[in-house]
DNA sequence: CAGCTGATCAACT
DNA sequence: GTTGATCAGCTGC
């Protein structure tokens, strides 16, 4: 049985914790009729204007951050180091700019169809694991920003049950620059899984 | 296995 | 002109 996230689900106001729970989850993307989907394993909270780590920090708003603004439950897409496509889900109500990016998933439907965007033969460890693979995987890229999670792009919850003690919180990854909030254990992942990025998430 | 580096763009100084 | 919410490929232990 599988069961759509409802824009409720997203719209809550508290981005950690929804960070937490989307750990499990299925990201699924329907492209011209080609569906792939993984279940997501490693996630990181964004908080908003009092985040330094966060795009929005002190309530910066751009052309590109503008849609970390809208209401929750549609796609934050934007270019980081001008290659990587970073997806993330935006949470929280209209004007709160909080946003849960997924850097990790699992692959479960359209191997085939991942495997030809990641110009690979054979489904290995790599596929779906970093902020960067997981777009690319999915076929998720800038253009897809503001987007909702009802349509193209979804998250589904299949049943699929974690326990709690195999969901492990950390700092978040490369944003060294954000001084006390680099700290933070706002990173969640699935303990021992291979499609979770870095070393050592045993 | 650790450490460096190129790719390449939006935002900021 | 510099810097990042990165990755893969190479170097040299």
């Amino acid at each position: 049985m599988m069961t759509k996230l409802p824009p409720v689900f997203f719209e809550r106001p508290d981005v950690v914790q929804v960070a937490r729970e989307l750990i499990g989850k299925i990201l699924l993307t329907r492209f011209d009729g080609i569906v792939t989907s993984g279940r997501i394993v490693e996630t990181e909270a964004y908080n908003g204007v009092v985040d330094r780590a966060s795009h929005a920090y002190k309530g910066r708003r751009t052309a590109r951050t503008e849609t970390m603004y809208s209401a929750g439950g549609v796609a934050y897409v934007y270019l980081c180091y001008g290659i990587h496509h970073l997806f993330n889900v935006v949470t929280n109500i209209k004007d709160v700019p909080h946003a849960v990016l997924i850097r990790g998933i699992e692959p479960v439907e359209g191997v085939e169809q991942m495997l030809d965007r990641m110009r690979k033969l054979k489904l290995d460890h790599t596929v779906g694991r970093g902020p960067g693979n997981v777009s690319r995987a999915l076929g998720i890229s800038t253009e897809h920003t503001g987007n909702s999670l009802q349509e193209e792009i979804s998250i589904w919850d299949d049943g699929f049950v974690l326990k709690p003690s195999d969901i492990i919180a950390s700092p978040r990854i490369g944003i060294d620059y954000a001084g006390e909030d680099a700290t933070l254990p706002y990173r969640f992942y699935q303990k021992g899984n291979r499609h979770v990025s870095g070393k050592g998430n045993k």
